[in-house]
RNA sequence: GUUUCCGUAGCUCAGUUGGAUAGAGCGACCGCCUCCUAAGCGGUAGGUCGGGUGUUCGAGUCACCUCGGGAACGCCA
């Protein structure tokens, strides 16, 4: 069904129509004076200039015109040309009515495109930390937004698992327990089944490797040469990296499980190692990549460009192959396996350019068709107090799983201090809570801008925070929870009009969610999801505070509110879902 | 140095594509539970939108300049 404002814009343009302007300037938009008015159009003063008229007069016209409207219940003209618009309240209960009984509220869904979205920015044998927390949650909601309005979503974690990350993990091992068979050259045997370290070993093997490479030449070079050998596939150093690839990706779906996050694909970049040479063939043969400083890049500038745009490098110097050459060959692959409209890929905001000489250079290339889309979205930090990435007490670089221990047990012990609940039940909510918490907290501010992270503010239940959206959808379960143990039923309940200012204000706010839901998945902007939770947690709470619903003794007025608060809860939980957090029962 | 992003209330952030008197939350202060979750609701105080010039009937929003902060700028990812 068609949205609220684009049904008053068509009005409004009807009405400019009948009295002889162009209906084009009849676009309705929410009032930003509520004091004054519901909604307003300021189309008579944009067409001032077209007919050389005051606006006011203009305004004057239309406004005449618009008594016929079923739409409008009153239509004033106010200098110096605003026409100050108040809903019908027939027409929003109809509206909303007819909302609540359709799939996903009636929204209209857009041509279907198939996504792959790539986010997380997990590698292999390094944990989780702070700075991956982003990337993972953003991506998710955009995964969940984007399938919300009928797209199909692939999400791919592609995860760091080649290079000289795994040189030196190898080489780790093999000082720690130079006897395994993987290393042993002549063996032919089977290898074993069971890895030879365990997910909190490996940990601590990648940093103290990637540490000693740093002071020691020849424990680098003996990485690098194992980097080469699993590369060319030397069967026991493939062994032991499908070992350490297994217990990561084991660890990482655990880690990423506990925040809601989920992938479709856990592939990475050795997945493309057997396309590099076809993709350098074919952009040498090309004649789009040559050597420069004894590498093999392809140029990406552009007549129009203002700023720097070095070369995309494909190969290092030493022949070997970098990020790029990895995002390129998986560009390359992602289009044979699945033809995508769109690649949409979620990193650190620092890779600006970095994307942009590679979407150049698979453009240049001919990588993607034209009618694939190739968009990145750079997140920006997550700060601690001090305004500068967030770090630990001590200075360190806080893990992921700690962070949000810490805010589960925050959340946990505020639960406890504010509710009776059993340890266990309150463990349970804790752990819900803390999750809307931490992911509201990080949605709500736009992608692109950096954040301050406040672990007492993110977990407080007052304010814009995910405690407060959760509960208030707890609050509306309880009562429609009460009314079910009383006897009464939830089915064929009928909205109706309503019977109050704060009611017509929660109406209101609903029939908003078709634009809203829209414009953030054409904008991939999940803050736009929580404004509008946070817009109609406000509303409700407010009708709440001031209507009677179980005690209404008018039996209709009474399944009429039912139905509005089951709507509300119906909606509110989609946002959550879409965010990518859960509403617990209780709280 | 070049490019780029950002600067809105004490703090944390919005601002619907250029509209009326710039909005929330926190913090401060004041009210509201014989009533469905007071983890709620209502109210008060707090601003030359970093500064300047321009475009426009009209600028937090657009352009240029300037100050301040972050980031990126060929063999890391």
């Amino acid at each position: 069904m068609k949205k609220l404002l684009d049904l008053l814009s068509e009005e409004m343009g009807k009405a400019f129509e009948a009295a002889g302007y162009d209906p084009a300037l009849g676009r309705v938009t929410i009032s930003n004076r509520p004091d004054l008015c519901e909604y307003q159009c300021n189309g008579a003063m944009a067409g001032a200039k077209q007919y050389h008229k005051a606006p006011i007069m203009i305004a004057n016209d239309v406004a005449e015109k618009l008594t016929a409207s079923a739409a409008f219940r009153e239509a004033v003209a106010a200098a110096p040309g605003f026409l100050n618009l108040k809903l019908s309240e027939e027409f929003l209960a109809d509206m909303v009515s007819r909302m609540a009984g359709e799939p996903k509220f009636g929204l209209e869904l857009p041509e279907r495109k198939k996504i792959i979205i790539d986010y997380g920015g997990a590698n292999v044998a390094k944990p989780l930390h702070v700075g991956h927390l982003r990337p993972a949650i953003i991506g998710e909601s955009i995964k969940r937004i984007c399938r919300y309005v009928g797209h199909e979503v692939i999400g791919d974690v592609h995860l760091g698992d080649w290079g000289l990350q795994m040189g030196l993990v190898i080489m780790g091992v093999k000082e720690r327990q130079p006897g395994l068979v993987y290393f042993d050259e002549e063996y032919q045997g089977e290898y074993p089944q069971e890895a030879p370290f365990t997910i909190s070993e490996l940990e601590e093997i990648y940093p103290a490797a990637s540490a000693r490479s740093k002071e020691d030449a020849a424990f680098k070079a003996a990485a690098m040469e194992a980097t080469v050998k699993l590369q060319n596939g030397v069967r026991g150093y493939r062994a032991l990296w499908k070992h350490i690839l297994n217990v990561s990706v084991t660890d990482l779906k655990k880690n990423y499980a506990g925040l809601n996050v989920a992938f479709d694909l856990w592939k990475g970049e050795s997945d493309v190692h057997e396309l590099i040479p076809e993709m350098v063939a074919y952009m040498k043969d090309g004649g789009y990549a040559y050597i420069s400083e004894g590498a093999l890049v392809v140029d990406v500038k552009e007549e129009t460009d203002t700023k720097e745009m070095p070369p995309c490098m494909i190969l290092k110097s030493d022949g070997a192959s970098l990020y790029n050459t990895t995002d390129l060959a998986t560009i390359m692959e992602r289009m044979r396996l699945y033809h995508p409209d769109q690649i949409i890929y979620i990193t650190d905001k620092r890779q600006d350019l970095y994307f942009e000489q590679v979407f150049r250079c698979a453009r240049k290339t001919k990588l993607v068709e034209p009618g694939t889309e190739l968009k990145w979205i750079g997140n920006g930090t997550m700060n601690g107090s001090d305004g500068k990435p967030f770090k630990t007490r001590e200075g360190g670089v806080m893990r992921l799983e700690n962070l949000i221990r810490e805010t589960r047990e925050e959340m946990y012990r505020k639960i406890r201090e504010g509710r009776e609940m059993s340890g266990e039940e309150a463990e349970k909510v804790a752990d819900m809570v803390a999750v809307a918490a931490l992911k509201y907290g990080d949605l709500s501010n736009q992608a692109a801008k950096d954040y301050v992270f406040d672990i007492d503010r993110f977990t407080s239940f007052e304010g814009d925070t995910g405690p407060y959206i959760l509960y208030t959808v707890v609050r509306i379960k309880s009562i429609l929870n009460k009314y079910r143990e009383q006897g009464g039923s939830l089915d064929g309940l009928c909205l109706r009009v309503a019977g109050s200012e704060s009611e017509k204000a929660l109406q209101m706010q609903l029939a908003q969610f078709n634009a809203m839901i829209q414009s953030a998945a054409e904008e991939t902007a999940p803050h736009k999801v929580c404004a509008f939770l946070y817009d109609l947690a406000n509303a409700f709470n407010h009708f709440y505070h001031e209507t009677k619903i179980l005690s209404e003794e008018d039996e209709t007025r009474k399944k009429g509110l039912l139905a509005l608060l089951v709507l509300v809860r119906d909606m509110m939980e989609a946002c959550v879902e879409v965010l990518g957090f859960e509403v617990p029962d209780k709280m």
